[in-house]
DNA sequence: CGATAAAATTGTCAACTGTCCTATTTTGGA
DNA sequence: TCCAAAATAGGACAGTTGACAATTTTATCG
C-alpha cells in the first residue's frame, strides 16, 4: 500500500548508556509509535495516554522513561531529524559523473524523498512546530544546513568563479524549490501524479539557473 | 515591529445574514483573535477558553456564536482563506506589459506575502492540518486552484505553443518554488534577509525555464 | 542462583478541554 | 416605549490531559 519497506531506517535512536536493553527497546517502542501518531493522525492526536495504549504499555511506565511530555518530543524529534541526517550524509557524490548529472541526481533524491507519505506528513509538522518552538526551529534548520551542504559543494564546482554567496543563494533557492513540493506533490497531494514532470522541470531549471546565473 | 499596518483585510467575513450588528461584530473579534492566537502560539493554544479569555468574553458567549469548536475553525479557515482569494483575485494583470515583466511582477507580489509574519506563520499550520482534515485540505487547494490561475494565463501568453498540461506542469512547479521559500526565508526565518537576492534567482529562473522548456 | 537496580503497574491529582443548559442583560425594530 | 429576539453571563458536566507517588514485577549481573 504504501510501497516497498523503507530499506533506511526512520529513527535513529541515541547511543544506549545504563539501563536494561530491555528499556532501550521500550524507548525506541515509544518513539516509533509516537512518530506513526505524528504521521497518521498529526500532533494534536500524540498524547501521552495515546501513544502509551498504542504501545500497549501503562502511562506510568511511559512517564518513567519519559518524564515530560516535552522530553519526549524532544527526543523524538532528534531521532527523526538524526535519521535524516545520516540519510543525507550518506548521499554518494560520485565523483566521476559531470557535476550536472550529479546535481540532478541528488535533486532526483530528495525529490523521491518529499513523495514519500514520511516526509510528506513530517515536514510541514515541524514547519509548524518550529514557528512557535525554538528547540524544533534550530533542530530543523541544522537539518536543512547540513541537506544543502552537498547542493553548494556541486555548484561550487559548476560555477568556480562565483562568489560564495552567491552559490549559498543558489542552493537556497534549489532546496527551497524542492522542499515546496511537498505541499503540491507529495504523497496523496493533488498533484502528486504531476511529481515526475514536475521533477524533470525542477531538474532542468536548476541547471539552467547555476549555469547561467549572474548576480547583477 | 511587524512593519507597516496591513492594507489588505486579513479576514474576509461572510455576509451577516439576521442578527443585530452586534454580534456580527462579536463574531469578527472572535474570528480576528483566534487568528491572532493561531499566528503567535500555534494550534494548539488556540482552545475554545484562550480565544474567548483574548476577547474579554465568557466562554458561554463564544459557544454561543460558534456552538462547537469545529465551527470555529471552519469559519476560521473560510474567512482566512477568502481573504487571500480576494487578494489573488485583485492582481492587475497589467495588459500593456510584456508577459515577462507580468511573470516577474506576479511573482514578487507572491514572495512579498510569504515574506509576511501573517503568512509564514499560518501556511505552515494549514500545510500541517491538511494532512489530516478533509475539509482544511479542500480549502487550501482550492485557494491554491486560485492563485495559480493567473501564472497559468501568462505562460499561455509566453507560450501558446505548449499542450495544456506542460503549462500547468511550469506553474505547478513555479508555485510550489515560491511556497518553499516560507521555511527558509519567511518572516523571522535564518534567511529572511536573503530573501531579495532569492527573490531575483527565483524571477529569472522561473523566465528562463518558461522561455525554454520543451516537454521531451 | 540470588541480590538489586531497572522497569512496569496502579492509583491519584489538579488543571484543562469541549459541550451543554439556564438565567440575565442588552439590543433594535414596531 | 415596549418587547421579542439576540447577546452575554455563569455554571455544570464528563472526558482528557500531563505529572507524580507508592507499589509490584522483571531483567541483569556478580
Amino acid at each position: 500500500m504504501d510501497g516497498v519497506p523503507k530499506l533506511v531506517t526512520d529513527l535513529l535512536m541515541p547511543d544506549r548508556e545504563g539501563g536494561y536493553a530491555k528499556g532501550y527497546e521500550t524507548r525506541e517502542l515509544i518513539l516509533r509509535t509516537a512518530l506513526h501518531i505524528l504521521i497518521e493522525e498529526g500532533y494534536r492526536a500524540m498524547s501521552m495516554r495515546r501513544i502509551a495504549g498504542a504501545c500497549g504499555m501503562r502511562l506510568g511506565n511511559l512517564t518513567y522513561h519519559y518524564p515530560t511530555r516535552e522530553d519526549l518530543v524532544r527526543e523524538l524529534l532528534n531521532a527523526v531529524i538524526s535519521s535524516y541526517e545520516v540519510e543525507f550524509g550518506a548521499i554518494v557524490q560520485a565523483p566521476g559523473l559531470e557535476p550536472e548529472e550529479r546535481l540532478a541526481r541528488l535533486c532526483s533524491l530528495i525529490i523521491e524523498d518529499i513523495g514519500s507519505k514520511k516526509t510528506t506528513r513530517l515536514f510541514p509538522e515541524l514547519w509548524a512546530l518550529a514557528n512557535h518552538d525554538a528547540f524544533v526551529y534550530e533542530r530543523v534548520h541544522e537539518l536543512y544546513d547540513r541537506a544543502r551542504a552537498p547542493l553548494v559543494e556541486i555548484i561550487a564546482d559548476m560555477r568556480p568563479d562565483l562568489p560564495e554567496a552567491a552559490r549559498l543563494d543558489l542552493a537556497l533557492f534549489i532546496s527551497a524549490s524542492m522542499e515546496g513540493l511537498t505541499v503540491f506533490a507529495g504523497y496523496q497531494m493533488p498533484f502528486a501524479q504531476r511529481m515526475p514532470a514536475v521533477e524533470q522541470i525542477a531538474v532542468r531549471s536548476f541547471i539552467d539557473i547555476v549555469r547561467s546565473f549572474n548576480p547583477a
